[in-house]
DNA sequence: CTGCAACCTCAAGTAAACTTGAGGTCAAGC
DNA sequence: GCTTGACCTCAAGTTTACTTGAGGTTGCAG
């Protein structure tokens, strides 16, 4: 079945029903995150299922990353077809991987933070210290310990 | 007991230490972070405390604070002196506050995800067909039930 | 006392992610 | 059939967080 009328809507439907606006949308479509076609008016009219597509692209910006990152991701959906539930599954299992190793990151962070906080040090210099003969002299003694 | 020569570093040896760029060190003194005095020469010499103060700031960046944050974290810690490990345990908690919210953020992000990966749905349009009657509708189906 | 790495300032450039403004067109309801 | 809100393009501006470059000074090792 070809698709109904119904399924196309102006720019400005998708920013209300995104929380975009609508400057954000056009910007999207030039970096390649959402494509549209045009009326006989070269007017923009999306896919229904764009609301879903820039629905992930918020997600994943919260995640951290950036618009570059996420083109990449969305190039498994098919362009300018709705996506169809397995497409969306392959998709939402890759944003989940993501934030479980963000949620692992920041477990070690807070993990590390707790143990340097019993002797107030944030650098490690202290416990580095008590551990002597580290190789944390040797590599300096910036915050690499408790960043990745 | 004053302070000894030792404990007064310039910007090169500060930037080994920490990882950061010089004109990072730099920026950061502009923009209020770390503060330094000058020698007759004018050049800046920093306290030996500040490695991890500037520790401080790179975590807190990692966690997406903006610099202007940061400032406000810091504003916590003593200026120009060395802050002892009271000061530092203090700061390091709500750090730490920082990091478990996050978490929860994220966990949150991820069980919603979860429930909608069964489906398909990411906006959680789909869903809200099944719940009938539900609140999505009317507020517009944007992905702010996954976000915060 | 000299050489040169390390330091200084200040202006301008960069990248990401948008927004704003000017100047103009479209389309849907009355 | 006309008005008006929604839409269009394109250039320029904004914010954050820095880096780069030019042109010059300092300070320590030998």
């Amino acid at each position: 079945m070809a698709l109904s009328r119904n399924d196309l809507i102006p720019i400005g439907v998708l920013s209300r029903r995104t929380g975009l606006a609508v400057s954000a949308i056009r910007y999207y479509e030039d970096r390649g995150l959402v494509t549209s076609i045009r009326t006989g008016g070269n007017q923009r009219r999306f896919l229904r299922s764009d609301i879903r597509r820039l629905s992930f692209v918020q997600i994943a910006q919260k995640l951290g990353l950036g618009l570059a990152d996420i083109a990449r991701e969305l190039a498994a959906l098919p362009q300018g077809r709705t996506p169809n539930v397995m497409d969306w599954q392959r998709i939402s299992r890759s944003l989940r991987k993501e934030i479980d190793s963000r949620i692992q990151l920041l477990t070690r962070t807070r993990n590390k933070l707790d143990e340097c906080i019993g002797c107030g040090c944030l650098s490690l210099e202290r416990c580095a210290l008590y551990n002597k003969d580290d190789r944390a002299a040797a590599g300096g003694t910036g915050p690499r310990y408790v960043l990745d």
